[in-house]
RNA sequence: GCCGGCGUAGCUCAGCGGCAGAGCAAGGGACUCAUAAGCCCUCGGCCGGUGGUUCGAUUCCACCCGUCGGCACCA
């Protein structure tokens, strides 16, 4: 299907803690990051996409002791669940990483190997309150009342280890030049002030491994050469974006692939992506990825997620009521990519009747009607029109073209709204022309023919348009209006006015069906 | 405390030096192809406050108030 000599395109989420099942919380990245994937194989790249499960850490041993089970089966239980949730939400995504795979330990280390090599890692004392039931050192903040935020009835005591480093400090100035010399690498941004002022502010070496404590349940990924140490969160965790691709064989995927595109993330992590990562990176020898994106966070009908609220819903839950599309839609329309928003089911439901329903289904509904009744479900040949027409095919034109550039700059809401401009104006264009009029005079017939194409062009063209955020429905505008599904490349070799040979419609009813509001 | 974001119509937000914008919500109207949908019109804002720069400020600057984040080994 690629064209092997393709532009390719690699973009990454952020992987998963998987202490619990995953939330909708979790799912605004997801979908982002999909709706990209999709936008770039639209366009005809050749798409890589990884996501993955960080599995290496304390927490999840005690998640899973915690659970009563045995921490292998507690992470393929967790593992099963954010796969079902991610394909639930149609995440397009060519590879899944699991902290704890092999491949993904060849790749670890081989990372760690090429920062050492090159002088970046060195041994040094960590020190931190140590809590042995965690097996987990805090910092003072974390602590409650001097006590263990988890175990309440440990005191933890202070204990120093020996243990590798990473010499972020020496990055500073490289850092510092490179995000002044690329503007896209942090986006939005409204970011890179921030980033900027932690520069500023003096960048600390961290520590990248952890000593195997006795009696303890060995996890995570050794240090290569020295087994009495794991490889400590940064060099295992970021290192899956590397795994996705098959790293470290270069002369496979890797070389093709890397450096990615584009690596979703939430604020909460900016730090590590825009600062460690990249100082790793080049540590290793590796070009940097292109741009990290990050989103903001999002409430629950007004309040923070968390599970003490007790206001967690799984994306599987909410799929299952309002359909995959829908809740994607929402998410990319109602929730602005770069900033905090609220998930409001009332919000949810009212974009999906004005907006899927009214607008949208209702546009194609009303074509495939009126073809049918007028024209024998035949979609009829036409002249270039008036004004008018020549005035929607622009909309259209802009549309296709402004859609293009917004979801590129990751201003997904925005490439929305340019493409319900097209869909407004589609409505706008039958009440202009009412070919329910024009079909009562024969010597009508050709303007309506010119009206029936010009309508079921621009629904087509919207609905192609709207194929990366709301995939398996603008299949089903396709299949209505006797067209086939939408495949690769069809942004550029089908994204312009007059680009597809029509057929018989096919009406299968309303597409998106009203939801009655009950309270 | 330090750094940063935000505060514009009932709601969600755009605009960021030159007569206040969109969508939704609310009210009215003409139509009927369509999911009682679509279309048209109307209502609606001392653009958080105070001072300053400017011929002119929602837009730039200062301060204040409110609000939300970040402040490092925590995903």
């Amino acid at each position: 299907m690629t064209d092997p000599g393709a532009k390719s395109f690699y973009i990454t989420t952020a992987i998963d803690y998987p202490n619990g099942a995953p939330h909708i919380g979790h799912s605004m990245e997801k979908v982002a990051a999909d709706v990209m994937a999709r936008f770039h194989r639209l366009l005809g790249d050749d798409v890589a996409f990884t996501m993955g499960l960080d599995e290496n850490s304390q927490h999840i041993v005690t998640a899973a002791k915690t659970a009563g089970i045995e921490t292998g089966p507690f992470t393929d239980e967790m593992d099963r669940v954010f796969r079902a949730s991610w394909d639930a939400l149609q995440i397009s995504r060519s590879s899944w990483v699991r902290t704890t795979e092999p491949r993904h330990t060849v790749a670890s280390q081989e990372l760690f190997s090429r920062a050492l090599a090159n002088g970046d890692i060195y041994k040094s004392t960590y020190a931190g309150w140590y809590c042995p039931n965690c097996n987990n050192y805090y910092t003072e903040d974390e602590l409650v009342d001097g006590r263990c935020p988890n175990h309440p009835s440990i005191t933890p005591e202070w204990l120093e280890e020996e243990n590798y480093f990473f010499a972020l400090s020496k990055y500073s100035d490289f850092l510092r030049d490179h995000i002044a010399a690329n503007p896209e690498f942090i986006t939005p941004s409204t970011w890179t002030a921030e980033v900027m002022g932690l520069i500023e502010s003096g960048l600390r070496d961290f520590s990248v491994s952890r000593r195997v404590k006795p009696d303890t349940e060995p996890w995570g990924v050794p240090v290569p050469g020295d087994p009495e140490h794991v490889l400590y969160v940064w060099f295992d965790a970021l290192t899956t974006y590397l795994t996705g691709i098959g790293f470290p064989e270069d002369g496979g995927t890797s070389g093709r692939y890397w450096p990615a595109d584009s690596q979703v993330i939430g604020k909460d992590i900016l730090r590590f992506h825009t600062l460690y990562w990249p100082a790793m990176l080049a540590s290793a020898g590796l070009p940097l990825p292109r741009r990290i994106a990050i989103h903001g966070f999002m409430t629950l009908e007004g309040r923070r997620i968390s599970k003490t609220t007790g206001n967690v819903i799984s994306p599987i839950e909410v799929v299952d009521e309002f359909g995959a599309d829908p809740v994607r839609y929402y998410l990319m329309r109602d929730l602005s990519f770069s900033s905090d928003g609220d998930f409001s089911r009332s919000k949810l439901i009212r974009r999906y009747n004005d907006d899927l329903g009214n607008d949208l289904g209702n546009l194609l509904n009303r074509v495939v009607a009126m073809i049918g009744r007028y024209r024998g479900g035949v979609v009829p040949a036409a002249s270039d029109g008036e004004a008018i027409e020549a005035e929607l095919r622009e909309i259209a034109a802009n549309a296709h073209e402004r859609a293009a550039h917004h979801i590129d700059q990751w201003q997904l809401n925005e490439a929305l709204e340019e493409i319900w401009q097209l869909v407004r104006r589609a409505n706008q264009y039958l009440e202009a022309r009412k070919p329910w009029t024009l079909a009562k005079n024969e010597a009508d017939a050709g303007l309506l023919d010119t009206t029936l194409y010009t309508a079921a062009e621009a629904t087509r063209l919207a609905g192609l348009y709207l194929a990366p955020f709301i995939p398996g429905s603008a299949d089903k505008i396709m299949a209505q209006l006797g067209l086939d599904p939408i495949a690769d490349g069809d942004w550029t070799s089908k994204g312009t006015w007059g680009s597809a040979d029509f057929g018989t419609v096919d009406p299968a009813g309303p597409l998106f069906p009203r939801i009655e509001v009950t309270e």
